[in-house]
DNA sequence: GCGGGCCCGATTGTCTACAATCCTGCTTGA
DNA sequence: TCAAGCAGGATTGTAGACAATCGGGCCCGC
């Protein structure tokens, strides 16, 4: 069963303790999906209303969010949703280079044999997949998502961990969702998620952050080739 | 003129606009500097009364530095200074080389002429410091964060900034200023970092990224070694 | 007609006070 | 001795009010 990657992607359980978490989650959630569109203005009384929260919590979650870059906020003028520029993109697929090459590595030595099946099954499913050839929801979306979460989570280092899923990854999302980016190449994505998979059971640290970083930097270069028709 | 490096680290002004900013920073400083240790308990109102602010702006200064990992927060139980552990500084070692040795890499691509100065003139005043050999405060503190900090600045990367400078050095300075780590290597870091920027100056993206992660590799090595010695 | 300065409205920032919720530790009883 | 329950304390959430600041529009003078 492909276990899904967390609705949130995110440590917090689902129905937090304190109000101020779950405001959190929702506002993230709405921005991340597109609920609230990039550049609108935020009233703190309108959102409080929205959400049934009153404005202390609500403030709370506004500045774990701008903390985030999910939200811009100017102090006594307002806060408005962070706005998605084709720049801040490669930005982020340089620090993902970087940041999962590692994770690859430590993937590589830390992961357990389990973990490791699992990837295979993971993959497994993937290539079966029928729509594969078609570039649709699925693969692009929750599968490659999930592999890229699984090899973070093999690195087995809380901080590594921390930073991708809770800082980095969000902000992907965004773009995932919004832009309806679908880098057509869904075979070729997969065969080099095979690859990977192939240096981490061969406990090949070296060649699997090299691989996971080709792999990344393949769709960095394929947004910087589109950047002219631009986002934004 | 070398400029040192903010006092904070951090992009927000001296003198924020807002009470919850300085707040944010005035106990983010006291948490790093060791003012108020590690595993001590924060009452809300004792910290109010502390910085002459009510619980509004204290509870969303709160939020942030826990998003920081600078504090822990048990809802509806406390929050409290996060414990120095060194497998925590290991594993931000680990963030650090692969994060930095980008920003090395995006550096040596994107430095303009006068930044690589800027970094030889550094560099010539680490050298003539009298006290280079006895590892004494300056290089180690200031001057150490400032090479890595203008190599991280060199990379022009924003986001790849905003993690380094905004996320982990934060976390990093607590262990240098509270547990006064003094690597008894100044010379042979000084050494490293020369080769850096001779690999920056010749533009050489690839080497220079490689030998920023052997630098911090061996930083991460010297505190393995140690680690036996505990800290906690 | 145009530019600059000023005032007003709206929003944000902050504080006080109080109610509600939850954790902790102790007491009590079996 | 152990477990259940209760009380105390602290934190969390809410409400209301006021102060501070910013932006936009209006008016005046040139």
């Amino acid at each position: 069963m492909p276990q899904a990657p967390d609705s949130t992607l995110d440590a917090a359980a689902p129905d937090s303790r304190t109000l101020a978490d779950r405001v959190f989650t929702r506002l993230q959630d709405d921005i991340v999906l597109g609920v609230l569109k990039p550049g609108v203005k935020l009233g703190e009384a309108e959102l409080a209303a929205r959400y049934g929260v009153s404005r202390g919590p609500l403030r709370e979650a506004i500045r774990r969010l701008e903390s985030r870059k999910l939200l811009e906020r100017i102090p006594h003028v307002g806060t408005r949703v962070a706005a998605l520029k084709a720049a801040d993109l490669i930005e982020i697929y340089r620090v993902r280079e970087a940041l999962e090459g590692m994770a690859a590595r430590l993937a590589a030595e830390n992961m357990t044999e389990d973990e490791i099946a699992g990837l295979w099954e993971l993959l497994d499913q993937h290539a079966q997949q029928p729509d594969l050839q078609h570039d649709t929801a699925y693969y692009q979306h929750a599968g490659d998502l999930d592999f890229h979460y699984r090899i973070i989570q093999g690195s087995h280092n809380a901080t590594l961990i921390d930073l991708l899923i809770g800082e980095i990854y969000h902000r992907v999302r965004r773009y995932r969702y919004q832009l309806s980016t679908t880098p057509k190449r869904p075979q070729k994505a997969l065969g080099e998620h095979q690859r990977i998979v192939e240096a981490i059971e061969a406990r090949d640290g070296e060649i699997a952050e090299l691989l996971m970083r080709r792999h990344i930097s393949r769709a960095r270069e394929y947004w910087e080739a589109r950047q002219n028709e631009s986002v934004d």
